[in-house]
DNA sequence: ATCAAAAGCAAAACCGGTTTTGCTATTTGT
DNA sequence: ACAAATAGCAAAACCGGTTTTGCTTTTGAT
């Protein structure tokens, strides 16, 4: 049932009949009788008000696009629930959709949300979006980016501490007493994959060690990850540590760890966090990202935004923490 | 830019170009040269049009409401994924919204899909949902439900055989020597937990085999299920083999074990798979769900419903096959 | 040469809302 | 008692599209 129903059935016009839905009965002039009376009706017939109609002419949609890597992931997926129950908050809906890494993909989904007219869009962007975050950012489209950012753009950004954090961890391994410490992760530009590995590399220089660098790659179906870490486990006998790049890397490793049967030998420790992590044994180590503080931050920069369109760009660093799990070196 | 400028543009009218977007010229009677002038300046331009205008306008919004328990879980996030992947494939975006199985949170999220028109909704219900998908029902509007439904009413509907799987993942226990199996369980009327819960109950109950049952809570942050699942283990010591009967209930579940230091003497199978669960050791077999079938085919059932809105009621189960991982017994 | 059919498009109506404008009837002020 | 202000609402314009209708002009057939 529409409004213009509604209007004749109670023989008002139009207009009366949304100021009313809308509560502006006052500034319109409405007579509180009349108010009343419609108001009654639309509690009678249940009716509510077509979205999209609304949408169109306000030039509000009160629907955020939410463009992530992978839903299914263990680090977007918790980001994705958190990030919706904080637009919730400010009733806003989630439009959402996976790249899995593809750039032509993730620019399509971009587009077709920027048409479904979005009022903003939070964006773990692929390696080469920087093209269609360039033209966002000139339409003044309220956009936060997360996890990874655009090399030499300047925007709205939320990430953690990837160098330090990075550091740390090797670092921690290197205290733990380990020698060769081995780093796998994926070949990939994205800056943050970058800053874990320069901190890798870093440490590795100042303490005057021997880089053990594996890149796989988790995107063509052909790569075989699992596969390619035993092989070059056992061609490199003399690793004893290994520092993961992120979860899906470190969940390749330890299974072929696993093949090889050397897990007591290693010191582990990747980035990101997973569930079943503490009950391994031996123990990885990790670093932690707090899913919900990122959330949090991420919605609440958009929010401020979509307030202040002529906001200029903020960047928050979260810091992630070290999980410290004792492996039974 | 919108199409009326484009016509002003060019001196024609708004219906023409309109015609000419759709690729609707023949038959409008557009010549070939009106239709590549406007087409020229189209792409001159880059236009693109209001999703929202066209939906409101055709009354598809080629948009799928996606309402599932929680996108960071280990089931419904990769789901989620597939489902997305499919339902691209047929030019869909999707809404989605985790309940976190809260009743009211779920019927307002339904509602505010409805009211932002989505063509079609694609539904994990909570536990008390029967009015509004009757609604839904009535109204006509494209339905699928997937992993439970509700019970009592005739819907489209994905699960996966729950008590089939279920018995034999108790009787795989039963097999492996294991003599006083325990279950632990969500306290749900949900009805899938409830065929799995059933399973469990006839296999012991054919075997005259006493029942070892936890209901823990997961919806309150007060229960600590961890603490439970503890209390009971080291209450019944007797028990050797356990089922959990889903995937949270199993790490929670694992978790404990690992407290009281008793891996080795259990024998434990989960319903749904989880990635780690085959690095773990000892290892723990599990009915794994095949999550890219049941996406396929919820997508499937939903599409042909949009196609076809007088169809009636499908109901598809998507077998489920059980991994069998020997426990070190 | 004449008339019907077809081509080519403009205009209008519609989707379901919001917001501005404008008209009439009643108050208020003096 | 009369003008000005205000109350109360209807009507219209708008958001950006789609689709139907209808008006000219051209073409084809006889």
């Amino acid at each position: 049932m529409s409004i213009s129903e509604i209007a004749k059935h109670l023989n008002v016009s139009k207009s009366t009949v949304s100021l009313v839905i809308n509560g502006k009965a006052e500034e319109g002039r409405i007579s509180k009788a009349s108010a009343q009376r419609i108001r009654d009706y639309i509690e009678e017939i249940g009716y509510k008000p077509n979205a999209l109609a609304k949408s169109l002419a306000t030039g509000k949609s009160r629907t955020i696009g939410l463009v992530v890597e992978n839903i299914g992931d263990s680090f977007f997926g918790p980001i994705a629930l958190h990030i919706e129950e904080y637009l919730r908050k400010h009733e806003y809906q989630v439009l959402y959709s996976s790249t899995m890494g593809d750039n032509k993909l993730a620019a399509e989904i971009v587009q077709t949300m920027l048409d479904k007219q979005v009022d903003g869009i939070i964006l773990a962007p692929t390696d080469a979006m920087g093209a269609e975050v360039e033209r966002m950012l000139k339409n003044n489209l309220p956009l936060v980016l997360f996890d990874r950012k655009i090399p030499n753009l300047q925007t709205n950004y939320v990430g953690t501490d990837n160098y330090e954090a990075s550091r740390q961890a090797v670092e921690h391994l290197l205290q733990q007493g380990y020698k060769n410490i081995g780093m796998v992760t994926i070949d990939s530009q994205q800056p943050q994959m970058q800053d874990r590995l320069r901190a890798y590399r870093d440490v590795l220089a100042e303490n005057r060690l021997e880089e053990q660098l594996l890149y796989t790659s988790f995107l063509d179906r052909r790569g075989n990850p699992v596969k390619a870490i035993t092989t070059w486990l056992r061609k490199n006998p003399q690793i004893d540590g290994l520092f993961f790049s992120t979860n899906y890397v470190c969940v390749a490793g330890l299974k072929a760890i696993r093949t090889l049967d050397r897990e007591h030998v290693l010191g582990l420790i990747t980035f990101d966090d997973l569930e079943m992590l503490e009950l391994m044994r031996p123990q990885i180590s990790c670093i932690r990202q707090p899913l919900e503080k990122i959330a949090k931050a991420i919605v609440h920069m958009l929010i401020e935004q979509l307030n202040d369109s002529g906001k200029s760009f903020d960047e928050k660093i979260i810091k992630s923490s070290i999980q410290i799990r004792e492996s039974s070196l």
